[in-house]
DNA sequence: GGTAATACTTAGGATAAACGTC
DNA sequence: GACGTTTATCCTAAGTATTACC
């Protein structure tokens, strides 16, 4: 067990207090063309293969130089690799000398503070009391009534209804207001019905009933298909575009791709080069060729009317009177109603996405090269559609097909259609409280706490692999070593200009990291700096084993810095490879392990039993808040945060001086009672003592909003409390210490974590 | 065996709704 | 009830991993 391993508190506070740096989304200015020249390079040797090698065809082409890279199985084609690397790297040499006046250095930053997993404790196994979804346990049957017949939204064992009741009884304690409030609004009698007393009392719970086998996802299924994009709605007569200066009317077509751009006219992203080019080249497309002629340059494009007229229509539509709000609210509803859920054995099902995505402009994250594109109108014509065959088929939209329909139930999806950005598929879903998304969910906790069994085993095996003959092994090694330590993602390859050019482990570079033989009084520092998805910048210092850093230093030797740091790894070797170490495994179980094994020592090390209940939700914050750190979960920093700071500081002020007074009344008190010894200025003083008590917990109460406030300021923690922690474990805390789990987790993530809420006891261990 | 296609999870920002305060 | 702030929900991009295909 190394130190640098082990979190506690204070190097947590470190970790805030480094933080200002933490967020970096302007600092990726300062980056965007590092890789141009890279990529250039990489185009050339493109064409340079291609004109070398006439008999490629055209997509094998393109992805030729990639590929090489990733050839090592066997020493010719590393030789060949080699050779080819060699030729890559003097025309690099070449281009870098010319471009190197144009590299823009980054910014040095502040060391965010090295967050590494804690050491894995040997803990007593705690398999059982539920049967675990593991995949070895596959049932043939499932008890369930499965007549393929008969599926209205189905009735729950009844045993299960008191709880159910009394989940919902607390429920509704909980937002007692709000149902005031609701019924102040004159909710019509219907909607009061429905909610609280049908569907909801009875929740299902699919966690007590045996699995499908493997690759069946469901036996039925029905659903009304997706819901549109409204059409366009060309802009009143008054609205208008203006061209060099002059109005000019659009056509239909050309207008609704404007307003897009108008829409955002606010937003930085119209402001960059490669948004405004490739909105332009799209734009034109939707014009006529009159239009064409006419419309040439961006520049001399004025959509600030159009801008104007609908930042009026949002106000207006804040603005609007209870009563259309209502109308406006009860068609949402009504449309959900319809097409918000869907039948899937025997059970309603809430449907996640259930519309489909309206045209607009293309809003890549970072640096992305396709960004302000044309997403184009998704039509019926589009859409595959997935349902059981004897199930009520959706029917299209009228005068409209579907493009396929199909009965595929090794999938978990309703309809799918295909993009026209990336060519990739999206799908409609289930919303996470449904069981097929339930039961995955659950799946994955078990995978990670069969990876806490073996972890030590697996630690072993990479710190001997790092001493190997074979350079593919060492790499594997080491890029296992940083997975599991820094919670770094796999780094899958990505297809160049395709999309932002951010990296995960596997396909780091040399010029990501930087080594420290000694840096600030410590030994072996690797230094990292890159973009990681959603173009997050990971910047950490991180002191490592000796051997791993002179592993480094090998992979590094020869290489320029757009040279992959592992050269002989791809994620689907090092998967491989891990499938072998366990069933099951993969590089994101380490990241799932990994933080929730450290939300479990967290817990147990900040959590202080005096504490009142806001001081131990606190603790709970600060752990989660680790788990964040060490997976990199940042947010641009709210942009009233000072601000609320600042009148969160003006009332904790407030309350100080309030509290001050108190104890003057409290000790003028106490004097009149000590003179005049009569019961009722004994009373006051009890009273006043109370009073005192009071503001003394609100103001406690303040100050570690205050503090939670202040360290979460660039952190995210509902990524990781969603999709990284066992619930489990919160739910035992919750459990252990008494806190409401309300106060965890809101309503919907109790309906996602339905199944942990019911199954974890207060001495579940992770 | 490599690549492309597919399916699904994870992610942060935008927006809407709820809430608190005056 | 208006208004500002906070929180929840929605949205969809961007990852990972597996599967299908040549």
């Amino acid at each position: 067990m190394s130190g640098d391993q082990l979190h506690n508190d204070s190097q947590i506070e470190a970790d805030f207090r480094a933080n200002d740096s933490h967020k970096h989304k302007d600092k990726h200015k300062d980056r965007e063309h590092r890789h141009k020249e890279h990529k250039k390079d990489k185009e050339k040797d493109r064409e340079k293969s291609k004109h070398s090698n006439s008999e490629h065809k055209d997509s094998s082409e393109k992805k030729h130089k990639d590929k090489e890279k990733t050839k090592h199985k066997d020493g010719s084609s590393e030789k060949h690799k080699d050779k080819h690397k060699d030729k890559d790297k003097e025309k690099r040499k070449e281009e870098k000398m010319k471009s190197s006046s144009g590299d823009i250095k980054i910014k040095k930053e502040k060391e965010n503070g090295f967050s590494s997993p804690p050491r894995i404790k040997d803990e007593p196994d705690d398999d059982g009391f539920y049967a675990s979804p593991k995949e070895d346990s596959k049932p043939l049957k499932r008890p369930r009534e499965d007549d393929d017949a008969d599926y209205k939204p189905k009735k729950i064992k009844t045993e299960d209804i008191k709880k159910a009741k009394k989940r919902k009884q607390e429920e509704e304690e909980d937002s007692k207001a709000k149902k005031i409030k609701s019924k102040d609004k004159k909710v019509p009698d219907a909607d009061k019905r429905k909610k609280p007393k049908k569907e909801e009392e009875q929740k299902w719970k699919w966690w007590e009933e045996e699995r499908y086998p493997e690759g069946i996802k469901w036996k039925f299924l029905e659903h009304k298909g997706p819901v549109f994009a409204p059409p366009y709605e060309p802009l009143p007569e008054n609205v208008k575009f203006y061209y060099d200066g002059k109005v000019m009317k659009l056509s239909t077509k050309a207008e609704e791709v404007a307003t897009f751009f108008a829409k955002m006219l606010d937003h930085e992203y119209t402001t960059k080069e490669i948004f405004r080019k490739n909105f332009f080249k799209d734009w034109r497309k939707e014009m006529t060729s009159e239009e064409k002629s006419t419309i040439t340059s961006l520049s001399k494009c004025d959509f600030t009317h159009m801008s104007q007229y609908f930042k009026a229509q949002t106000e207006a539509r804040k603005q609007m009177s209870k009563e259309e709000k209502q109308k406006i609210k009860e068609e949402n509803e009504r449309l959900l109603k319809e097409y918000g859920y869907c039948v899937m054995d025997n059970h309603k099902e809430r449907i996640a996405n259930f519309k489909i995505e309206p045209p607009g402009l293309f809003r890549g994250r970072g640096n992305h090269p396709k960004m302000g594109m044309l997403k184009r109108r998704i039509m019926p014509e589009d859409i595959i559609i997935n349902c059981s065959k004897d199930s009520k088929i959706p029917a299209p939209p009228p005068g409209h097909k579907w493009k396929e329909v199909r009965h595929d139930n090794k999938v978990t999806w309703l309809v799918s259609w295909t993009e026209n950005i990336q060519g990739s598929i999206k799908y409609i879903m289930l919303n996470p409280s449904s069981r097929i998304k339930g039961e995955k969910d659950w799946q994955k906790y078990e995978t990670a706490r069969r990876l806490k069994k073996c972890v030590d085993k697996i630690r072993n095996q990479y710190r001997e692999d790092w001493k190997s003959k074979e350079m593919k092994v060492r790499q594997r090694a080491v890029a296992l070593y940083f997975i599991d330590k820094l919670a770094l993602r796999a780094g899958n390859e990505k297809e160049e200009g395709e999309t932002a050019d951010t990296v995960g482990c596997c396909s780091l570079r040399v010029e990501h990291i930087k080594l420290h033989p000694e840096l600030d009084g410590q030994e072996y520092v690797v230094e990292f700096d890159f973009l990681g998805k959603d173009s997050i910048r990971y910047y950490n210092k991180v002191p490592v084993e000796k051997r791993v850093f002179k592993n480094l230093q090998l992979f590094m030797e020869n290489k320029q810095p757009e040279d992959d740091l592992f050269d002989r790894l791809n994620t689907s070797i090092l998967n491989k490879h891990l499938q072998d170490l366990m069933e099951g495994l993969t590089a994101k179980v380490f990241r799932t392990y990994n933080a929730s094994i450290t939300l479990q020592q967290q817990l147990k090390e900040l959590t202080n039993p005096d504490d009142n209940i806001p001081a131990k939700i606190l603790s709970y914050n600060r752990a989660n808040r680790a788990v964040a750190i060490l997976c990199n979960h940042q947010r641009a920093p709210p942009k009233t945060f000072e601000k609320s700071m600042m009148n969160l500081q003006s009332k904790i002020d407030a309350k100080k001086e309030q509290l001050a007074d108190a104890r003057r009344e409290l000790k003028s008190a106490k004097a009149d009672a000590k003179v005049r010894r009569d019961e009722k200025s004994k009373k006051t003083v009890e009273s006043k003592k109370k009073a005192v008590q009071r503001i003394e917990e609100q103001l406690m109460k303040l100050e570690v909003q205050a503090t939670d406030r202040e360290e979460n300021k660039q952190i995210a923690l509902g990524t990781s409390k969603l999709n990284y922690l066992d619930p489990r474990i919160s739910v035992a805390w919750c459990k252990k210490w008494g806190i409401p789990i309300e106060k965890i987790y809101n309503k919907t993530q109790r309906e996602k974590f339905a199944w942990a809420i019911d199954m974890a006891e207060e001495d579940y261990e992770f």
